[in-house]
DNA sequence: GCTAATCCTGACAAGTTTGTCAGGTTCGGA
DNA sequence: TCCGAACCTGACAAACTTGTCAGGATTAGC
């Protein structure tokens, strides 16, 4: 399981833009330079990423002189699940059913799991754990295990959820 | 975020022994040829596979007419995280530090999440996850979001639980 | 101790991802 | 109105991943 070097640069680049939210100007965008001089990339890259997300509508430009880029919304409202999808590390459901099958046409897991390639079980339960988690969380701590409650994973029964 | 190749068939390699592994007589091994066939692959590709996840313990060989490969535990004590690490998509700690570093030479995080890149964070997370999930979990049902309890995922107070 | 079945392993071609380049388009301000 | 700062975008070389190939090493059974 990897994190691609677009997701790592996408999401510290959407974090400069959250950092940088509160102060802008309304109105204000962060210049695509100034992004890639913070983070040690090449204009060229960080402008190609921006593009990326730009098109998803996570974040939006201003051109001309004094242009740059900004958020579209609060930095609390993005998913760090989202900004993955966008940069295309995560497939969709439809993508993944049509990979992975091997050399036959079909996807040969006779019986157990169906046709349901392990891919899906782990891509699925990856993505409900992300969608749930803002990048601000990123911003002050990276993420915090002791806030997922693991209890019951993997067993068929869910455990007893101690009072809480 | 991608599963790799080599994860989604190593996966499956290892569920195939898991599935196998009552069948057995003690000492019986399972074929890489049978293996492939099940899974649609080609011989050398599994036997590729199987090397990796044979250099490490998770499985082992016994060679000659025969011969095949094994599990060297139960299945449900065989953690997916243990076998995505070791087919090579889930980087260590170590190595994570050197990667990822944009142009210059140090990491360039000046403030806020210090040294530790968004992959760190991320991945460390992904870890401790799959690290509690046996890969028995796979053969039954994929990983149901329902058994993991996410309350509380990027906030700084948990929330309430729901009465089950 | 042969033989055949089976695992073992390094080298390599094809495909994908990564990051750069070069040239375009938009638009605020002198 | 024109200039230059800044975003926009397709094409491409380098690096990595994937899957195959060919030949080698081990050992059960005769």
């Amino acid at each position: 399981m990897k994190i691609t070097a677009q997701e790592e640069y996408g999401l510290r680049c959407i974090l400069q833009l959250a950092r940088e939210q509160g102060n802008l100007d309304a109105g204000g965008a962060m210049q695509v330079r100034d992004i890639a001089e913070r983070e040690g990339l090449s204009v060229a890259y960080v402008e190609k990423i921006l593009w990326t997300l730009g098109r998803s509508g996570i974040v939006e430009s201003v051109r001309g002189p004094k242009g740059g880029y900004r958020l579209t919304r609060p930095s609390e409202e993005i998913s760090i699940g989202e900004v993955m999808r966008v940069l295309g590390g995560m497939p969709s459901q439809e993508e993944i059913c049509s990979q992975f099958t091997g050399n036959q046409e079909t996807c040969v897991h006779h019986d157990g799991c169906g046709l349901r390639p392990v891919w899906v079980s782990i891509t699925d339960f990856v993505h409900s754990v992300f969608d749930k988690i803002p990048i601000t969380t990123l911003l002050r701590q990276g993420i915090d295990i002791q806030y997922v409650r693991l209890d019951g994973v993997g067993r068929h029964r869910p455990a007893p959820v101690p009072g809480d």
